[in-house]
DNA sequence: AATACAAATAATGAATGCAAAATAGCTTCT
DNA sequence: AGAAGCTATTTTGCATTCATTATTTGTATT
C-alpha cells in the first residue's frame, strides 16, 4: 500500500514570502511547521495513521532535520505522538480524551468571559451584538454552515475581548486538536439542542452587557458542556467509521 | 566572557534509568528535552542570556541535533525564544506577559475547582482538610518556606481531583512558566495578605465541601487574582535586580 | 583617541551520512 | 497450507558536515 496521504505537495521555494496570512516565521523549521500544522489540522492524514517522514521531505522539499524538528513541536502541542523507534502518528483522540478537551476548552472560554468583563468596551458588545442577530438569521433559516462560522467568531470574539495573548494562544492550540470533531459535533446537533444553544446565547450577551463576570463564567461554561455533551453523543453512535466521514469543506 | 552557566554537567549516559522521577522517555531527545526543561525553570540560567548550544552540548554529551529538536520544544511552550540565526534566550518575561500567565493559571485552577466539585470523593476532601491544617500550623509559626509548600499541594490536589490529565499537564506547564516569580512572590507576602489567603483557603475548604462548583470556582479565581496583585507588586518594587536574586532553594 | 571599516572567528541553520531498529519478504519446516 | 525463522529493505535516531549569518578582533583613517 502506497500512503493515505493525498499529494498537495507544495515545495517551499520562498521562505517567509508574502503567502496569505502574515504569519512571521522567517525561518525554514518555522514555516514546515506551520505548513505541517495546518496539514494535520485540516485532516489531511487520518487518524492514527503514519506520518512518513520521507514523503513529508519530498512533498515540502527539505531535509529531514527540519521537519523532525516540527515533528517534535506537533507532538508537543498534542497533535501527533511519537513512538520510539516507529515514527509519528496522527494522534488519535479517545472519547475520553475529547471529553477532557472539551472541559480545558469550556475552561478557557469561561476565563475569557470573566476577563472580558474587566475591559470591554460598549462598541466590542455592539459587535457582537451585531454577530449575533446576524446567526439568528442563520438559524431561522437553519442554515447550519453559516451560523457555525458566526458562532466561531462569536466565542473568538469573546476570547480576544478577554485582552489576554497568552490565553488566546492557549485558545487556539486547543481548538485546533479538537477541530475536526467540532465540526462534526456541530452538524449533530439536534434541533432541540440548537435551539437551547440560541437562548444560552442570549444569556451570554446579556451577562456580557452588565458585565457580570461570574455569571457569564458559568454560562459559558455550562454552555461549552452541552456542546461538549452533543459532540460525544454523536460520536458514540457512529464510533465505528472514527472521523473519517468528517466533513473537510473549511 | 564565558558563559554565565553553571557546570552542572551530567552527560547523559543511561537513558532512562532509573533517576528518581519516573519520566518515560527513552529516546535521547526526550532525556534532553525533560533535563533541559528543568535546567531553565529551576533558573539556572539567567533571564534573557543565550542558551549556547555548543556549550548544552558538552555538557549533556550529545550532539546538536537532538539538542536543537529540544530548544524548538521549549520556544513552542513559551520557556525560550528563538531569535533568526541568533540563537535561543531564555524568555524574559514582562510585566504583563506575567499578569497574563497569573490569570490563564487562575483560570486553570477556577476550571480545576469546578470539575473537582463534580467527583471528587470525602477522602480527598478530607486529605485536603488535612494539608490545610498543617498549613495553618506552619502560618501560626510564621513558617514561610513549610507553608509555601503545603499551598502549593493543596492546590495540586484540586487540580488532581479534577481527573482531567489534560488540564494537568497544561496547568504543569503553566506553573513551571512562572516558577521562580511564584515562589519570589510567595516570599514577598505581606502579613496581612497572608491573613487574607488563609481566609480564602478556608472558603475554598467550605465551598468544596459542599461542592458548590460555581462558588468554588470564584473563589479560586479570586484567590489566584490576589497572589497575581502580590507578585506583581513584588516584581515592580524590585524591578532593577530582576529575578536575579530570587532565592532558588528548591 | 575614537570611529569606521574589514578580515577572522565562531555560531547558527539545514543537509547528508551512518548505525541501530523495525518492517517486509522470503524460505523452510511441520 | 500455515506457521516459524531468517535475510533484505526500509525507516528511524543521532552524529557529522557544509554553507550562511552573526560576532569579534584587528587595522586604518580622521
Amino acid at each position: 500500500m502506497k500512503s493515505a496521504i493525498p499529494e498537495t505537495g507544495v515545495p517551499i521555494t520562498q521562505p517567509a514570502a508574502g503567502n496569505g496570512s502574515d504569519r512571521q516565521e522567517a525561518s525554514l523549521h518555522g514555516e514546515v511547521l506551520l505548513r505541517l500544522r495546518d496539514y494535520v489540522v485540516e485532516g489531511n492524514i487520518p487518524e492514527g495513521a503514519r506520518v512518513p517522514e520521507r514523503q513529508l521531505c519530498e512533498m515540502l522539499g527539505i531535509s529531514r532535520t527540519p521537519l523532525r524538528e516540527a515533528l517534535k513541536v506537533l507532538a508537543a502541542e498534542g497533535l501527533i505522538e511519537l513512538l520510539p523507534n516507529r515514527g509519528a502518528r496522527v494522534r488519535q483522540l479517545s472519547q475520553r480524551d475529547l471529553e477532557e478537551l472539551f472541559d480545558v476548552m469550556a475552561g478557557l472560554e469561561s476565563l475569557a468571559g470573566r476577563l472580558a468583563c474587566e475591559l470591554i468596551t460598549d462598541e466590542e458588545i455592539a459587535a457582537i451584538e451585531r454577530l449575533h442577530y446576524e446567526m439568528y438569521g442563520h438559524y431561522l433559516h437553519r442554515d447550519m454552515h453559516g451560523y457555525f462560522q458566526i458562532n466561531q467568531q462569536i466565542h473568538e470574539s469573546i476570547v480576544a475581548a478577554a485582552r489576554n495573548e497568552t490565553l488566546k494562544t492557549t485558545y487556539a492550540n486547543f481548538a485546533g486538536r479538537i477541530r475536526r470533531v467540532r465540526y462534526s459535533a456541530n452538524f449533530a446537533r439536534k434541533r432541540q439542542r440548537w435551539g437551547e444553544a440560541m437562548r444560552e446565547h442570549e444569556a451570554i450577551l446579556d451577562a456580557l452587557r452588565r458585565r457580570a463576570a461570574s455569571e457569564l463564567s458559568d454560562i459559558l461554561f455550562q454552555h461549552l458542556r452541552n456542546k461538549r455533551s452533543a459532540a460525544i453523543d454523536h460520536l458514540a453512535e457512529g464510533q465505528d467509521t472514527g472521523l473519517e466521514t468528517t466533513p473537510q469543506g473549511d
